[in-house]
DNA sequence: TTGAGATGTTATAAAATGTTATGTTTGCGG
DNA sequence: CCGCAAACATAACATTTTATAACATCTCAA
C-alpha cells in the first residue's frame, strides 16, 4: 500500500504523541522507504517544531498538542467566514475589551487579532484561547466552566458566573442557525444561556454568521436579531432575508 | 457505470470525511478516469476549501489542532513522576471531587484518571483538561482566568474567584521547588496565590513532587509542608530531608 | 450543429526518493 | 585523555514519481 509523504509525517507525529520510541531504521522498514527519506522527514518535522531530534533518535517535543474535533466544519465556507471576520475587525479599536464567542467564524476573527495592539479578549472557547495565547498585545481570559463533550468550549454555571465579573465594549457571537423570523439559535442549550449572558455584559453585540445558516433553526434560541447591534454576513444571503431583517431594525453588513 | 463530475466530487468528499486518505492514482483507478482529471477535481475542491491536498494525494478532512506550549520538561524524571502519580491514585475513590493542579506530575495523574469511574475534576491546567476531556467518567471543570504566557494554565482574580464556588475532597498539587525548611515554591506569583486558594478549598492536600526539586527554592512560596497532608516523592530523596520533613510533622510517602 | 465544459495526451516542471560518498558523534580500549 | 571504529547524519547527484500547462478530443445540451 502506498501512502503520501504527508501521511507518513502524520504517522510519525502520532507515534511520538503516544510516546513510542523508534529508530530511523525502524521507521525506514515500517514505511518501506530508505533511511535517507526518514532523515529528511524528521528534519522537516523538526523545522516545523513538531519534534526534537537528537543523535540516534527523536524526542517528543516539549509541548502538548490538544486536539478537539471541530466537527470538520472549519473548512466549510471558509472564504466567506474570513471576509466576515475581516469586516468585524474594522469595528475594533486598540485598548478595547472584547468577548469572542465560540464558533468557526469568530475563530477566524481571533486569527486576525493576533497582531492587534493592546486588547483584552474574554472567551469561552478553547480554540480562540489557543490562537491568542501567544499574541503579545492581547490579554486572554478564558471563562471557566465545564468542558462540553466533543466541543472545545466552556459552559455552565461557572461560565455564567464568571461573565458577571466583566463588562466589555464589544461582543462578537456566532450562530448555529438564524431563523427566518430573526431568532438566533444554538445547537446546545447551555451554550445558549452563555450567549444570552454575553450580550448582557457587552455594550454592543455583533453576530457573525455566514449565509448558509440563515433561514434554518436549531435546538435552542438565545434571542433575536432585534437584541443585537448588527449582523455581518456574506453576499449569498437572499433578498428576502435582507428585507425581513431590515424590518426588524437590524443593521446588516454584507461582505 | 458512468457518473457526473459533481457526483465524483461528492464521493471524494464523503470518503475524506470518513477519515480516509487517498493517493491520486488510487482515486484515478477507483473512478476509472485519468489522473489528470483527479488533479483537476482536487484543485477545484481545494479552492472551495473542502479538502486539503498534499503532494501525492489528499488528507482526510482536517481536525483542528490547538497547541498550548508546555514550558516544563515532561520527559524529565518521567519514570519517577509516573510512580508518584500511581501512588497518588490509591488515595482516590469513585465519586470524589478533586482539584488537580498544574504540573507535569499531576498531569501524569490525569492520564491515570482517564478510566476512573464517576469523578469530578477541577483544574487550572489546560493540559489536564485536554487529557480528561474525553474521559467518559470524569466531569472536567476548568477554572477561568488569564492564560499565563508560555504555560498553559489559568491564574488571576477570576481563577481565585471561581475556586470559591467549590469545595472538594482532595487536592493534588505539584511544586516547582521545596526548600530545606519545607517551604513550597512556585515559579510564578499568581500561580502561588491560586495554589494557596486551592488548599483552602480542599479537605486534604497532597503534594506530588519528584526528589530533584527538593532542597531548592523558587520565586514565590505558597506555604509549607506543615500546611498539607502529605508529600509523595521518589526514593532519591536524601535521608537528611526525610528527617527534616518528618520533624515538621509531614507524612512522607516514598515510592 | 455548435460551443462550453469535461476529459485525455503529451511535454515539462517540481517534488520526493534512492544511492553513494563524505562528515559527525558516540563509546570503547588503550 | 587519545585515537579509532561503528553508528549515525548530511550532502550531492541521479532517478523516479507526481503535478501542471498546453493542446487535442470528446460529450451533451441548447
Amino acid at each position: 500500500m502506498k501512502i503520501t509523504p504527508a501521511q507518513r509525517h502524520n504517522h510519525i507525529k502520532e507515534l511520538l504523541a503516544k510516546d513510542i520510541a523508534f529508530t530511523v531504521s525502524e521507521l525506514a522498514v515500517k514505511f518501506n522507504v530508505s533511511e535517507m527519506t526518514i532523515h529528511r522527514d524528521l528534519n522537516k518535522l523538526e523545522k516545523q517544531g513538531h519534534i526534537q531530534r537528537v543523535h540516534g533518535g527523536v524526542l517528543p517535543t516539549e509541548r502538548m498538542e490538544f486536539e478537539f474535533d471541530f466537527a470538520n466544519k472549519r473548512a466549510t465556507n471558509r472564504k466567506f467566514k474570513q471576509a466576515i471576520a475581516k469586516s468585524a475587525l474594522t469595528l475594533i479599536e486598540p485598548g478595547q475589551r472584547l468577548i469572542l464567542d465560540t464558533g468557526t467564524t469568530t475563530l477566524e476573527l481571533a486569527y486576525l487579532l493576533k497582531n492587534f495592539p493592546n486588547l483584552t479578549v474574554i472567551t469561552p472557547s478553547l480554540a480562540v484561547a489557543s490562537v491568542l495565547q501567544f499574541a503579545d498585545g492581547v490579554e486572554t481570559i478564558l471563562l471557566g466552566g465545564s468542558i462540553r463533550h466533543g466541543s472545545p468550549d466552556l459552559t455552565g454555571a461557572v461560565a455564567e458566573h464568571v461573565l458577571d465579573m466583566f463588562a466589555v465594549d464589544i461582543a462578537f457571537q456566532g450562530a448555529d442557525a438564524i431563523g427566518d423570523d430573526g431568532r438566533i439559535y444554538n445547537i446546545d442549550v447551555r451554550m445558549a444561556r452563555v450567549d444570552q449572558k454575553i450580550r448582557q455584559r457587552a455594550a454592543q453585540t455583533h453576530i457573525l454568521c455566514d449565509s448558509s445558516k440563515i433561514g434554518s433553526t436549531s435546538l435552542a434560541a438565545n434571542g433575536s436579531l432585534r437584541d443585537v447591534d448588527s449582523l455581518i454576513t456574506d453576499s449569498n444571503i437572499s433578498q428576502e432575508y435582507i428585507d425581513r431583517f431590515e424590518k426588524l431594525g437590524t443593521k446588516l453588513t454584507i461582505v
